[in-house]
DNA sequence: ATATCGATTATCT
DNA sequence: GATAATCGATATG
């Protein structure tokens, strides 16, 4: 599932509003028997989105500041889903702006919108109140994956460990459209992070 | 009842 | 490179 996300477009729709983005870089969690998943403690009401339909919105706070965006995948009971790490804005983006609060100054900002799972939550104005447990390929879903309008070339797929995490560290489950700007972790992902992981 | 820590990011040195 | 922000889930007393 996570490859088959890449290059497909993320979109937003309310009331006039319409938020598109190119999904770029996502992480798999593989449900109970992966130490790294919310799902690796069993069903709880956090969660319980990840044990039902594949196609759901799993939305969870994290660091109590961001939320993070999943996709539930795999057949009810298998709790499965997919990270969305970093978005490449397509439409409405001066909308995704004012969400983050931040003024653009330039295309060189454009990453700041969507290159990051919290960032690109707050850019779409995902929230677990607003979005958790909804389905995404429901015709009056307000959030939902499509396919690319223009033609897309995809560059191929990179495989990468999972970032952030302190479990399961080194499962090569991320997965990013090659070369592409829009990817997360740009200039630090080596130091903190770098050296958790190294002693783990 | 209290402490710790996280699938993060912004900001300061 | 380091840390604050901030809340909820989980561990500990």
């Amino acid at each position: 599932m996570a490859r088959e996300l890449l290059g497909k477009v993320l979109v937003r729709q309310a009331g006039r509003m319409r938020l598109a983005a190119r999904i770029v870089e996502v992480e798999a969690y593989l449900g109970e028997k992966d130490p790294a998943a919310h799902a690796s403690v069993g069903k709880t009401a956090r969660n319980a989105v990840l044990f039902g339909l594949p196609g759901f919105a799993y939305v969870y706070l994290v660091y109590g500041t961001y939320y993070c965006f999943n996709v539930s995948c795999e057949r009810e009971g298998k709790a499965g889903c997919v990270l969305f790490r970093a978005l490449e804005p397509l439409a409405g983006i001066d909308e995704m702006a004012q969400s983050r609060g931040i003024l653009l100054s330039g295309p060189r900002d454009l990453p700041k919108l969507t290159s990051g799972p919290g960032r690109l939550a707050q850019a779409f104005g995902i929230t677990r109140g607003r979005d958790n447990g909804c389905d995404l390929t429901s015709p009056h879903a307000s959030l939902w994956i499509g396919r690319s309008e223009k033609a897309f070339r995809a560059t191929g797929i990179q495989v990468t460990p999972r970032i952030g995490i302190t479990k399961a560290v080194g499962w090569p489950l991320r997965y990013i459209l090659s070369g592409n700007a829009f990817v997360s972790g740009g200039s630090r992902q080596s130091s903190p992070r770098g050296l958790r992981a190294a002693k783990n």
